[in-house]
DNA sequence: TTAATAGTGTCTATAAGACACTATAGG
DNA sequence: CCTATAGTGTCTTATAGACACTATTAA
């Protein structure tokens, strides 16, 4: 952070957006169809550049956020990612994009976007498995956001944010599977979830009306850090990296 | 991402290392001592703006490393850590910089900078208890490598990053105790690290001299992702953050 | 009473933690 | 032979995984 003789050159900041959420079991990704020149009309996560010079990036964030679900901060959880900035990533010039992971409870209607042309829920299947093509380094971007919510499932109170404020164990379950997608065993489930204590709470109000019996209540406990950790299934397909922005210069893991 | 009509503020982009090592069985960050305006004469982390507008971010990171440490990157462990660009944080303007983490083995002298004016490896106690004041947030930097090297240990195959190329299982351990601040069993130690296959292996050559019975030698694996993991002890004086860059809405935990 | 979903208990196998001695070298 | 460090085995306890039935509601 030594400021030399030479100046040194400035970049574009953007924020991009890894939005998340769960609909009809399966995890989705919300995408934009880009409506202008660098890769017009292909899909996009949603972002853009911070709108001043002394816009705070978590809350250029939330903003982008606010204008793509039109749901407010106190329902959605937003973390830092990690940064984009290879050089040829923009063909508009060195824009660095610091990308940010949202997870969102399951939302009753599509999208109400403002900005974007058009924005949908995409199963996060067809980006991985690069079906659906995304402008820039996008794909790569929602790869290290998907796994980086595979993690934090394991080892953090994470899976209760793509729930709403009440909630019932089966309805947790089913965030496991599809995040990790595996099927995990419910008594198994129960006794785990149950035996961290802190992680959630019984509701006293009422139950959860189906068509089958009434399931109880849960909100978030204060814990957000889980111990004993809940291990995730080895589906030995999907390889295991501990963090998203891994760079590693050793060997691949046999 | 989206290219308004507006033209988007651009910002000055740093890259700043936490350089982890140990010395004599304790945890220490290089820290520089600042020769110009900004904090001058007060310790930072190393670091600086990009050196040309074409220059890859990380390869600003391994440039600074080798200016630093004059250690190549094939014996250096380089990871992208966060992003840190709080308006206020700079006085001289909006500054953002990419933090990342650096893990280095023991060097045999100090420090052989070429660039800083002064250099020197701190324990990190005294950055983390506050009783060495850093320039800029980079106390928060240190704090947020210093809590990501402690997880990455647990699940991953950094603790060989902090020895050379070959090692003893005690060098292993006394790694995994510094960085922790833990008193692990010798026995259970061996049991464990040897029951994860791939993390190290056997060296055909000789054995480590010391005052007592010579110790085999091992190299770094092919595994990077270690299963099971090695879970840490909990002090339960340190609170623990799954990711370092957590921004959890939620309350804290009880 | 049937269909649909919620919720629970036990057994077994594996892993973790506590614990102390033997092995091998140099001086 | 003494000192210093390396390396190992067992027992006990806790946790994980496999597994199937009962409970409660609405239709």
């Amino acid at each position: 952070m030594e400021a030399d003789a030479w100046s040194p050159a400035p970049v574009l900041l953007t924020v991009d957006l890894v939005i998340l959420t769960l609909r009809e079991g399966r995890l989705c990704v919300l995408l934009v169809e880009r409506g202008e020149d660098p890769f017009q009309g292909m899909s996009a996560l949603p972002g853009g550049f911070l709108s001043h010079a002394g816009e705070e990036i978590l809350d250029a964030a939330h903003r982008e956020l606010r204008e793509e679900t039109a749901l407010g901060a106190e329902w959605v959880h937003l973390e830092q990612l990690a940064i984009y900035g290879d050089v040829g990533r923009d063909p508009r010039g060195r824009v660095v994009s610091v990308a940010h992971l949202a997870i969102a409870p399951g939302l009753p209607e599509p999208v109400a976007g403002t900005d974007a042309m058009d924005a949908a829920w995409v199963p996060v299947e067809a980006v991985l498995t690069g079906e659906m093509e995304l402008a820039f380094d996008h794909r790569r971007i929602v790869k290290d956001g998907i796994e980086r919510a595979r993690t934090k499932l394991e080892f953090s109170a994470l899976a209760t944010a793509f729930c709403g404020k009440l909630f019932t164990i089966a309805e947790l379950q089913q965030v496991y599977e599809a995040v990790w997608g595996t099927e995990l065993d419910t008594r198994n489930f129960y006794r785990k979830i149950q035996a961290v204590d802190g992680f959630i709470i019984p509701a006293d109000s009422g139950r959860r009306a189906t068509r089958g019996r009434p399931a109880r209540l849960y909100r978030a406990g204060p814990k957000t850090t889980l111990s004993p950790p809940l291990i995730r299934p080895v589906p030995s397909t999907t390889e295991r990296v501990p963090f998203a922005t891994e760079e590693d210069p050793r060997e691949e893991e046999k």
